[in-house]
DNA sequence: GTGAAAGCGCTAACAC
DNA sequence: GTGTTAGCGCTTTCAC
């Protein structure tokens, strides 16, 4: 029972494999009655077009298949991306190769050696800290790629992200307009770019008010939900301790939350990756980004590569909301 | 700067492109002192090998590639799913093609169509309610198909399921324990393998303790937060009211909760997709199903049927875990 | 309007 | 150990 080809159509057809590609393409110049005969033993044999071999011969057209590498699928961040770009895709009649690179170069590369071994027309990549020199081969070879969430360091490419760094200023000043002086920066891996980009916005507020920056408010490297509570736990016993806090990631959000009115209420502003705050109690005032517009301009500026689009790499900055619901406004007692 | 061939490696190392190929696909029987001088060729000119064209040669290898279709891959259910099924497939050298289908068999159709169009090897399928017969071809072809999360109706493949029906019974048992006869039953598309399950469950237990079924109490049908919230607001209304609610999934119970304390405290125990009851205030009643267990296995049943088990299809059934938290408890003041 | 010949990039099967 | 020939399934090119 193995898969028809061409040549068995053709010969259940009675006409040439050429023919039969002609039908099955949907190329003009095929006699209607002829079609129809061809229609029908395709039918009948169940013959599908097999692809790769089509895209073998056909250079100009590509392969129809682009690659989506991201930090990690589970996450309902990348996971919204991932829709948004395979919705684009699909509108376009291509298909979604998808893998998590865990923040590890290593697989990375494995991953996009995988794509690119495969011939995707383009890539559209969450790049980790690692360099990506290696992509420089795919790309003279055609290979199109577009940068999104994160600029990859040294690759002149089309990036999309969003204002890290002054919607984290304009969260901390919030803070500051509310009077609080003492506000604690919880951060994840400070070598992810966001969080850089996140801590740089949270000092130039501190600077613009001309508040000095307190190494002991500051916390990196929370990667989990207990760290992170932790984390408020040890600042709380701080003989200055902070009134407000500023937390770069949602887990980070969730994980102070616990914490966050015992044994006296704190400020908070997150900065949230999803309609999160809407569900959490306090009210929770946050930066909120857009993933789905995130993968879908990077899918667009893509796709308009693959189309023949050689203009100078873009890089767009797609604008964070600053949603007020309470949580910044809050003063201690003693404060 | 066309991408480099294994003739361009042939020629830049003074061999000939049969050698390159032991050489590139580490074949044993190529003398060191070639190996070296082929690999020099190969890193100079950036050369890959184009996977496309050797899986078009060696049809007994495959393409190394699967594809995974589900109703919506931004559903953090789904999401965790995937992102199980594509560890199970790295680990195996594959990549993975991912589509959504929304549950509309016609979209179904085209992205299973695309992935077979492009050879892969198998496909893991969240079943829409739509027909599976198109499936045939591509099976007979040596396409293996393992279904998960749903059966498809008329398709004799692998499939893994939780025990949806017993699970949910035991969930309305719970509240019946705690002396409750007017449960109503919140659910989604009764169209939906999964949801009629749950809602077959629902009327066993009361069944069970030969209570009727109020058709008052039972709304299905209820696609989003807001629907979920009015239906509860409807229920209440009722001359007789319910005093406990099983919700068949997360979003109903996100809805419902809005209203489940005012004007009365109702009991309420919700199937779970998702470590979410964790988090929710109050303390969640909830049976918890596993999405990582079930992508996992079905990737690994998939496997094996790609590395050539040829036995009969069957059934896997993961079990869920009931978790006790207190909100199934619940009485009302004048229950 | 249709077909024959050649070749996309690679490897199976056989020579040497 | 290495090379030659042929062909995977399809489409380009050019005949007819």
């Amino acid at each position: 029972m193995k898969r028809p080809t061409m040549k068995d159509v053709a010969r259940a057809a009675g006409v040439s494999p050429m023919t039969v590609s002609r039908v099955v393409s949907g190329e003009a110049g095929v006699a209607p009655e002829t079609a129809a005969r061809v229609g029908q033993a395709v039918r009948k044999l169940g013959y599908q077009r097999n692809d790769n071999a089509r895209s073998l011969r056909q250079k100009n057209l590509g392969t129809s298949t682009i690659g989506l590498v991201v930090d990690d699928l589970a996450n309902p961040f990348y996971a919204l991306m991932a829709r948004s770009v395979e919705d684009e895709a699909h509108r376009r009649g291509h298909v979604v190769l998808v893998g998590s690179t865990n923040d590890e170069p290593q697989r990375e590369r494995e991953v996009i050696a995988a794509f690119t071994a495969r011939q995707v027309d383009g890539l559209i990549i969450v790049p980790t800290i690692g360099g990506h020199g290696f992509l420089k081969r795919p790309m003279a070879g055609g290979t199109q790629v577009v940068c999104v969430d994160r600029p990859a360091r040294g690759l002149a490419v089309d990036t999309v992200t969003v204002d890290n760094r002054a919607a984290a200023g304009r969260a901390v000043t919030h803070l500051l307009g509310h009077g609080h002086t003492r506000i604690a920066y919880l951060g994840d891996r400070f070598d992810i770019w966001t969080q850089a980009e996140r801590y740089a916005g949270y000092l130039d507020a501190l600077a613009a008010h001309g508040i000095p920056e307190d190494p002991a408010l500051v916390r990196h490297e929370l990667r989990s939900h207990p760290q992170a509570r932790d984390a408020l736990a040890v600042l709380r016993t701080l003989p200055d301790p902070p009134t407000a806090l500023f937390t770069s990631n949602d887990l980070i959000t969730l994980g102070v939350l616990d914490g966050l009115d015992h044994p006296a209420p704190l400020a908070l502003v997150g900065f949230d990756d999803l309609p999160l705050g809407e569900r959490l109690t306090p009210p929770l005032t946050v930066v909120s980004q857009d993933p789905v517009a995130l993968g879908g301009t990077a899918a667009n500026l893509l796709f308009s590569r693959i189309a023949g689009d050689r203009s100078a790499p873009r890089s767009v900055v797609l604008l964070t909301r600053f949603v007020v619901r309470g949580s910044g406004a809050m003063r201690t007692a003693g404060g």
